[in-house]
DNA sequence: CCACATTGGGTAGTGGCACTATCTATGTTA
DNA sequence: TAACATAGATAGTGCCACTACCCAATGTGG
């Protein structure tokens, strides 16, 4: 029934060194201890084991955003409402400067208290004096005001809102702002792609398989969307000066 | 008309030291020597300077791969066509395993030789015949059609076929295969997607400027367009299971 | 029954990366 | 001229994803 730490290596081409590393970093359950010296690792282990090599190989998550992925996706997998964009942080949630990307980099935190830079500006007109260091949070009213517009119903505290709010921020003060009515028109594509994306998730047997199918059809599935993008850009480009 | 790199690093909030990094990495042009010990910098340091922290920063490219957009914009600046989307592979194009997110990462290759697991999954049924050790590349095949199907004037060896292949094939070796249909549902998305992204080019004046403008439209507004799938997605489910 | 490769578990080491600190020989400026 | 800032070069830091080693306990074959 089950096969010990080598096996699954061969199978998964990943080396045992590592996967005793994923163990120890709790993106794998640990297997089944039949003694001292011997665990049984089942086919769930070698479908975590890939998908984890997919979350952190392909879409290039860190360790750590991998782990809370999965927590999440496990911790929501009974509920009747599978709010996985909502778990799918994606991005380490570290209050305070936002730094990093979605896989991972690492950095100790930015130079001094004055955060990304940003503000300050040409057109400049943020905060004026008291800049305090008390920020709630940039752009999130832009954000808000998106998704009430919309009708759309998100948690309050959704870790995708702090991350639009902060790109859409940083694009205002690279002189690159989106007008309000572009950015609605990408938010509904987006609920396009989101539909799509719910479609596509059959109710399958076990809940917690689904939840890892659902998982890679969201998280794994972004670096296709950008491609695509990135190829339709290309082709839309090239139409525009035929 | 020229500052010095201590009011470069103040107005742009990164510290001289990272500045000066920037400037071996070759991310920012050297300033103009004035003397052995003194070099101007100008408006367009500073601009270069804002766009690269938010590649780094915001987006979450590499050092690296920010020098490679960069390169790859410049030397595209002039020309009529601003194929932008083809440059912006915005991810390390290491011919082989084709590894590490579009942000960083690092790892030494992958395993050994076997590359990412992949193949041997359920369904297999991959490549019909062949196969041999010269793989081509994953997934090409589909991408190729899918391409094909719609029209699309795409280069041959833009690295986003690449990504977008070996994702769909990761995908399908976990068991969470695209069918063609959705696929293509998904690329005509992006289609429209790369259309709102180019009507907001506006042809301005310097070709440089414009196409740092458009960087910034394409590559900064990725993680935004994710986050903005993320609360769509949350907001479907909810809508769902209302 | 026993040599012996394998395992689980733990600890230390490696290489890459994005900075960051220091140092020196200038240069500027009060 | 003395205090102070630079450019440029080199070394160091902290974080991260692994990777190598070590050890005692096993299971396995002969």
């Amino acid at each position: 029934m089950g096969v010990r730490i080598s096996e699954l290596s061969r199978r998964s081409g990943v080396p045992t060194a590592t996967i005793k590393y994923y163990l120890r970093e709790g993106l794998l359950p640990p297997g089944r201890a039949v003694a001292a010296t011997q665990a049984d690792y089942d086919e769930s282990h070698l479908r975590r084991l890939r998908l984890v090599r997919a979350l952190i190989g392909v879409r290039g998550l860190s360790v750590s955003a991998t782990r809370e992925v999965l927590g999440a996706v496990a911790a929501h997998a009974g509920e009747r409402h599978q709010v996985l964009g909502l778990v799918l942080g994606a991005r380490p949630v570290d209050e305070g400067g936002g730094r990093q990307g979605g896989d991972r980099q690492g950095g100790s935190g930015q130079a001094g208290g004055e955060g990304q830079a940003g503000g300050e500006g040409p057109g400049g007109g943020e905060g004026p004096g008291g800049g305090e260091e008390q920020a709630p949070a940039p752009g999130a009213a832009e954000v808000a005001a998106l998704i009430g517009e919309l009708g759309w119903a998100v948690s309050e505290h959704a870790p995708a809102r702090a991350v639009l709010g902060e790109t859409l921020e940083t694009l205002r003060s690279l002189g690159a702002e989106l007008s309000h009515d572009v950015l609605r028109q990408y938010a509904e594509l987006a609920e396009r792609t989101a539909v799509l994306d719910l479609d596509e998730l059959d109710p399958r047997a076990d809940p917690l398989e689904q939840a890892e199918r659902a998982l890679l059809r969201t998280v794994l599935m972004e670096p296709a969307l950008l491609a695509l993008r990135r190829l339709a850009q290309e082709n839309e480009s090239a139409r525009r000066n035929a």
